[in-house]
DNA sequence: ATTCAGCTTTACGTTTACGTAAACTTCCTT
DNA sequence: AAGGAAGTTTACGTAAACGTAAAGCTGAAT
């Protein structure tokens, strides 16, 4: 067997620095879906997988509505039908289409920083070359 | 001169699909600030780009609270003393930082995406070759 | 036995980013 | 003059994503 560990939830709100709320929160949007013991959430390692997606999702932008539709995507690859997985096909490339558009947003927004950091420095050794000119007057 | 051309709130709405109530929103949070002709608004190109830069924060799922940091940044590298300046870089790195998680994050979505589609086509295959193979029985 | 840390549910509160409706002006057209 | 289209302000409503407080269970340690 590979990975047996299970993990309580205070662990993985420690171990990706999120509320113990927000994970019961996920939960309750049936984007995870945790063992019990008793009453007490049991995450597996599949689970703390889940987890790191819907950060990772969260990172980008995406609403907890769009990151339940890619786990659907993905779980729903072994079970549907050929409509079905056509489907899937055509929103597969409509979120990689999204992807796409982000990383051309990305590159716009990293070519403002670079703009503004030069103007900064420029600015910044105006700032220096004047102090000078006036120690030595 | 380059551009002299001004818009109205419905130009830019429509150019930008984003609801007038938007565009006015935005202006009430400070990301936008048009002349007035009477009690009209009108926007410059330079406004326009300003939409531009909110609705591309925006996509990257940045708060209108940070697309404000982001803009106040960019502002202020006119203007700023030295400490200030000093700041800036700072803050500017830090943004930096956080676009390429975002570009880590991609990344790893497009290889979920990849790995989805693989399945998904396989799953397809898989069933019509059955359907070739009850045609043939 | 009790205390205490960690887990639970329930439920109301809050922030962000708008939607939506009402009531009004302004300008153009018919 | 009488609409009608496009603009405006004001203000209440709402969905998403939690925060936060209350009140209780539960197992291990003192």
């Amino acid at each position: 067997m590979t990975f047996k560990k299970t993990y309580s939830i205070s662990e993985l709100s420690q171990e990706f620095d999120v509320t113990t709320r927000s994970i019961r929160f996920y939960e309750d949007q049936s984007l995870l879906t945790p063992g019990r013991r008793g009453q007490t959430r049991i995450y597996t390692s599949q689970d703390r997988v889940r987890l790191k997606l819907i950060l990772r999702g969260k990172r980008l932008g995406f609403s907890l509505a769009e990151i339940r539709e890619l786990f659907s995507l993905w779980d729903e690859t072994t079970s549907g039908s050929e409509k079905q997985l056509s489907l899937l096909l055509i929103k597969i490339s409509e979120k990689r289409a999204e992807l796409e558009q982000q990383i051309k947003d990305i590159a716009m927004v990293q070519l403002e920083l670079d703009s503004a950091e030069s103007r900064c420095r420029d600015a910044l050794n105006e700032l220096t070359t004047k102090q000078k000119q006036q120690q030595t007057e």
